[in-house]
Order: structure tokens, then C-alpha cells, then sequence
RNA sequence: GGCGACGUAGCCAAGUGGUAAGGCAAGGGACUGCAAAUCCCUGACUCACCGGUUCGAAUCCGGUCGUCGCCUCCA
């Protein structure tokens, strides 16, 4: 499939090295806060990426999921708070897991602790301090740019042309001013690691090259994040990774576009974001993925509620299709019939536009669209078919759970009902039935209505009344 | 100042050289005892604007206007 790499600025045919495991890198949150619904974009979007990769490709994906739990931000909120770095870490790493499990994302395969890393970020700093593409200076450590001849050809940033009208404040420190921190000297009171520089914590950009060399060794195929990281964070992280290694970081980098509220970039320093959590409160999983979805990744997303309320109703007309053709046809043995075969025959074409516009650099807007059709046609299908051709619907509707899978939609649609609820529905409809027949259509309203309390939908249709569990 | 993105119907949004997907909203019709769901019909002579290339452009080139992002922690 084709994907957009950030390094090459143009859509690659992508593979994974090995032909069969895809190493998946995700930039993760510092977790000094709940995240925010910007956050849940590259959570979302790259959890469909792996998931079509593996129910689409058939290839094995290593997707590594760091935590940073330490960072300035962290430490400020300790000063402010009174409550440990450790502890505030904690609380805000359980909040973010949870939040995953609460959107359908899958779990990856290793969430490292940035903490629990800092004896291989020491390593690295010192073997870039000994080749020379590192100093020290008064107990912090720099990374020296202009050691490293490519550096910026991530961002396509030229270091001359920057100096020129840099507004980065010069540090006293720093030999250049775009040298970043590896290793900062700890103040009174901080968390701290001993070094050979002396006490002090691993610099940001570190963590991400350590952990992605520590879990995915070979397998560096993909390392993905917001595209706020392009610069500084991922073109620091190439600069001491390929200075220190003298080979090639990763292959391909994967930016998604950023969420914006009423047009305006949404960022906790602005003040303009809502938590994800209050998204969950308000609306399903499924509806929060659709949204998200529902524009191409790497373009900015106008968060709203209008589109919120869209995705809801959009998602529930397949939902509808689903739950409807499984009620109809739960206990029915029926026939295809021509109409039907010809019918299924013609399910191939969805599921191939599917897969192109999935390849076409994860064009979930486009797959989506596919979606609504392929329910469209189903619909219409069962709208016009006689009672004997209707077992096509069930391909169709196991073309649109599969179609969903990379999605992350209709996982919850699956309900069980027992025997004895399918025994005693039964009855029910069958005494509203007549009822209906007696005319005695306040009674039989009434049974409807009470179900629906209950969470059991009735619905009379040209096939006979169907139930689905609200 | 440097790097980059975007401007498609009331709203959201694909399409990036071959004559405008999809969703939401709206109106009309069908079905129905009523509900619910569903089906059918109605939508951009047009893709910010101007000029150019081409048999042909929303799509390529040049320019104008407008919006936004990164260059400082940020997904």
C-alpha cells in the first residue's frame, strides 16, 4: 500500500522490511495531564493503520506505545500540586489506558515507561558525547547540530537559512542555537538520575530513539506522531539517532493533521481543548471513531459537536442495516435464491474499492463511502427481494463487519441472546400479533412500548415484527 | 524572515488531467393502524478569484485574495 512519508515528501509504496512484521512506532503522551480529544487522533488513526495491516495484510505488527512520565511538565505540576512526579505519572498513565480500552483501540503490543529506560538514554548520550556530536556544559548535555551533516531533512529546515531569522533565544549554554538538550542537570527537589555529568534527567528527544532501538531493533518501519512533532521532537530524534548508530533512524514517518476548534489550532496552551474522557460521556466509541475518521488523517479536523451529531446519525444508519438483517434472519433458514447469488456476486466490488481506497494512503474517508454504499445496495436489496431470497443479507452484512474491522466499528453489535429470550420474544411477538390482527392496537402499542423501556426494539416490517436489543 | 497546508453544494467531506463519491440537514412521494426503519425522487452547468498550458483542468503552471499550522512545551 501507498503510504506519505514525511522524510521523502511523497507517497511511497510501503512493506514492511522483513515482508511479514511491521514495526509501528507511536509518540505517546506525557502523562501530566487527561488527554485531550487532539490527543485521540493519532491514537485512533494509527490504531486503524494497524489494524488494517493486520486483518487486510496479514502482516505482524509490533506497535510500540511510549509513555513519557518524565518532563518539566510533570515536575511543575508537583510544585504545584504537592503530589509526586511518580504519583501524578501514574494516575494520568492508568487514565490514558483506560481511554483506549474505552475507544476499541488495540492494545500495543509494548507501552514502555520512559523511567524505566533511563540507563539506555545514559548510554546513548555518552556514546554521542565520546564521537564528538555531544558536549556537556555545567551538568547538562547537548546535542552539537552541526556534527550531523543531514540534519533538518526531515522538516526540510536548512540550519543556515533558520540562523537567519531564528527567534530562538540564544542560550549561553549552546554552541548553535538549535542545539537541543540530551541530559539536564536536576535542581534541588527534582526527580533525578545519577550520570556521569552528575544528577540530573534524560532530555525529551532521547527516550523515543531508546525505546524504538529496544523494541523494535530491526523492525523500524514506522514512527508516526502529530505532525506538531515534525520540529523539533522526530528531526532530534533522527539527528542523535543516525549520529549515534551511522545508519538510517526509520523509514517511513507518519504525521497526522491536527484538531482545531472553530478553525483555530486546539492546544492546552491556548486553553481552547476538551478532555477526550467528556467526548466518551457524551457520545458511543464507534461515533468517536467515525468522526475522527471521517476526514483524511493528515488533513486539520474541525472539532464540533454538529459533526459529532452527524457521525452519530451516519454510524447509526449501518448500525441499523446490521442489527436489522440479524433480527430478521437470527432463527431463519431460508434460500438465496438467483436474485440473491447475483446479488452476492456483486459484494465483491465493495470490498475491492474498499481495499484500494485503504491503500491509497489509509483513505478512510473514501473506505467509509464505501461503507454507506454497500448499505445502500443492502437495503434496497431487502426492500425489493421476496421472502425467499433474503440469506444474501447475511453476506452482506459479514462484508460490512469485516469492511468495519479496521475501523473499529460494529465490535459491540454482536449480542447474544440467550435461548430462552429468543423463546419468550417470540411468544410476545407472536400474542402482538393478534392483538394487531383484533385491532387492539393500544394493547399491543403498550407491549411495544414497555419492551422499549426495557431496551428491546420492535419493529413490524413487510417480513413480520423483528427485535434488536437498543 | 524560513518551512508547510488548505479554500469543492446549507453544513461536513472524497476526488489531483477525462467531464463532480459519500454523509448530515431540507423538501416531495411510497410503505405503515400508529411507531421505527427502509425505498424512490429533488440537489454544485460547477470546485476562492484571474490568466495560461491542453482536444479536455476542481485537478498542471503563473499570479491575486483569504484561512490555518510549524519554527517555543504540544498529538
Amino acid at each position: 500500500m501507498k503510504l506519505y512519508n514525511t522524510l521523502t515528501r511523497q507517497t511511497d509504496e510501503f512493506q514492511p522490511q522483513d515482508g511479514s512484521t511491521v514495526g509501528m512506532y507511536v509518540c505517546g503522551p506525557t502523562v501530566y495531564d487527561h488527554i485531550h480529544i487532539g490527543n485521540v487522533r493519532p491514537v485512533i488513526v494509527f490504531d486503524t493503520l494497524r489494524r488494517y495491516f493486520e486483518t487486510f495484510k496479514g502482516w505482524n505488527v509490533v506497535h510500540v506505545q511510549n509513555i513519557t512520565d518524565i518532563d518539566d511538565k510533570l515536575i511543575n505540576k508537583s510544585i504545584e500540586t504537592g503530589e509526586t512526579v511518580e504519583s501524578i505519572a501514574a494516575t494520568y498513565t492508568g487514565a490514558f489506558f483506560e481511554l483506549l480500552q474505552a475507544l476499541g483501540v488495540l492494545q500495543p503490543t509494548h507501552t514502555p515507561l520512559a523511567t524505566e529506560h533511563v540507563d539506555g538514554m545514559i548510554q546513548l548520550i555518552e556514546s554521542l558525547v565520546q564521537s564528538g556530536h555531544a558536549y556537556e556544559k555545567d551538568g547538562d548535555v547537548y546535542f552539537r547540530v552541526d556534527s550531523f551533516e543531514d540534519y533538518g531533512k526531515l522538516s526540510g529546515r536548512r540550519l543556515e537559512e533558520q540562523e537567519a531569522g531564528a527567534r530562538i533565544e540564544a542560550s549561553s549554554h549552546k554552541e548553535n542555537p538549535f542545539d537541543f538538550t540530551l541530559w539536564k542537570a536536576a535542581k534541588p527537589g527534582e526527580p533525578k538520575w545519577d550520570s556521569p555529568w552528575g544528577e540530573g534527567r534524560p532530555g525529551w528527544h532521547t527516550e523515543c530513539v531508546v525505546l524504538s532501538n529496544q523494541y523494535l531493533g530491526e523492525h523500524r518501519d514506522i514512527h508516526a506522531g502529530g505532525n506538531d512533532l515534525v520540529f523539533p521532537h522526530h528531526e532530534n530524534e533522527i539527528a542523535q539517532a543516525e549520529a549515534s548508530s551511522g545508519k538510517p533512524f526509520f523509514r517511513f514517518w507518519l504525521h497526522n493533521g491536527m484538531l482545531s476548534i472553530g478553525g483555530q489550532k486546539m492546544s492546552k496552551s491556548l486553553g481552547n481543548f476538551d478532555y477526550a474522557k467528556n467526548v466518551l460521556a457524551n457520545y458511543d466509541p464507534e461515533t468517536v471513531r467515525y468522526f475522527y475518521l471521517s476526514r483524511h488523517y493528515r488533513k486539520p479536523l474541525d472539532y464540533s459537536d454538529e459533526g459529532l451529531q452527524a457521525a452519530q446519525t451516519a454510524v447509526t444508519r449501518l448500525r441499523t442495516m446490521l442489527t436489522d438483517v440479524e433480527s430478521e434472519l437470527r432463527n431463519a433458514s431460508g434460500t438465496y435464491g438467483d436474485p440473491g447469488i447475483d446479488f452476492v456476486s456483486s459484494l465483491a466490488e465493495f470490498r475491492s474499492r474498499y481495499v484500494e481506497a485503504m491503500d491509497d494512503d489509509l483513505n478512510t474517508v473514501a473506505a467509509i463511502s464505501v461503507l454507506q454504499d454497500l448499505v445502500s445496495a443492502t437495503n434496497q436489496y431487502k426492500a425489493e427481494s421476496t421472502d425467499e431470497d433474503r440469506m444474501a443479507l447475511l453476506d452482506a452484512v459479514a462484508l460490512l463487519k469485516e469492511l468495519g474491522e479496521p475501523l473499529g466499528l460494529f465490535a459491540a453489535t454482536a449480542s447474544r441472546e440467550s435461548g430462552l429470550e429468543d423463546g419468550l420474544m417470540t411468544l410476545l411477538i407472536e400474542l402482538r400479533k393478534q392483538l394487531r390482527e383484533k385491532r387492539e392496537f393500544k394493547l399491543a402499542d403498550q407491549i411495544r412500548d414497555h419492551l422499549a423501556e426495557l431496551g428491546v426494539v420492535l419493529k413490524d416490517t413487510a417480513q413480520g415484527t423483528i427485535w434488536s436489543l437498543s
